[in-house]
DNA sequence: TAGTTTGTACAGTTTTTACTGTATAAACTA
DNA sequence: TAGTTTATACAGTAAAAACTGTACAAACTA
């Protein structure tokens, strides 16, 4: 085998086993191929360029080049002449990780939170109310320590996104680089 | 509205909320409702509960309860003198918020460990050979450099893993109960 | 301003995934 | 052992998602 061969083997498997674990950021395979492609590569692309590595259309390249800047694992780029949008990978993955808490985790976080303080207050309500018996009472009562029990881990887990995003998840788990060289 | 009504309605809006953020644990939305509804029942449920509750196959609730079970999410049950088999939703919710990152997150790492520890020292043999042009050369050069800035990564990624795995992480973000009442 | 180039909205198609119904194996019962 | 009950494998169908090609608006160029 030759050597660029070689070379290209190397990377290729590197690519494919982004492609089979991104769905961890909610993306698809071949969004996390054209990130692995664009990781390789040491220049910005525009979107004719990963069409043509990819023999994807333009349009897909689009979507999901979008859907990877939307939790920031790709940026725009410039370079002096090209009229064309450029994009690569963000170079500091450490910060992905982060951004895909502080994104994804903390909109869930915060739609949880909202609906749950929402229920407790109605079933808050409902349970002064004197007209429902006492079986449907005791039902109530169950669901608000349900409700509250969740609204406190939910409030962990907005302390945790908290923890990401401000860094000190670095204190406890400090960033060690080549450890094993 | 009536008492039952109004409770229902304050679980259903907690149902649907898990159903809309469950893709953060790689299941779908039905699974999610699956779920929920097991979650406000204070009682182990069985296959043929579940389809009465829900609307949907046997089948559909075997393979989902089975997903659900895979992340920890449910567990079984026994109940006196009941054959079919039960399954209660697992009631410590920060660890099943744990069992997904060694499960789910563990596996990542690992897979992309292996893969890059086999592309870097195919690379670092590359490097050695002395047929390969200097051009070809320099690119190998700059891929075992990224290759080893993302092996510290994931190396990184493992030891978060870690720390959630043995409960270190509650020192950062302490459980704290009740924190609004 | 007219003519290009570029990115994306949108509709249609292909592919994939979720879901159902039937068939069957395993476990239980009498 | 024969007869049930229960869970799931599997094949087929329905629904959803990914992907493509065309059309067009916005931005640029001359």
């Amino acid at each position: 085998m030759e050597g660029h061969e070689k070379l290209e083997k190397a990377r290729e498997r590197i690519i494919e086993t982004i492609a089979q674990n991104i769905h961890l950021y909610g993306l698809v395979p071949s969004a996390g191929r054209q990130y692995g492609m664009m990781f390789f590569q040491n220049e910005p692309l525009t979107l004719d360029d990963m069409t043509e590595k990819l023999g994807m259309s333009k349009t897909s390249m689009s979507t999901s080049v979008r859907a990877l800047s939307d939790l920031k694992l790709v940026e725009r780029a410039w370079k002096k002449g090209v009229r064309k949008d450029l994009y690569k990978v963000s170079d500091d993955w450490y910060q992905s990780f982060i951004d895909l808490f502080s994104i994804k985790w903390r909109r869930s976080v915060t739609l949880h939170l909202v609906a749950i303080k929402k229920s407790l207050a109605e079933l808050e309500e409902l349970s002064k109310d004197p007209t429902v018996n006492e079986e449907l009472q005791e039902e109530i009562k169950i669901d608000i320590e349900k409700l509250k029990y969740i609204r406190n881990y939910y409030d962990w887990l907005e302390r945790l996104v908290d923890v990401f995003e401000d860094q000190k998840i670095f204190d406890l788990v400090p960033i060690m680089n080549d450890s094993q060289d």
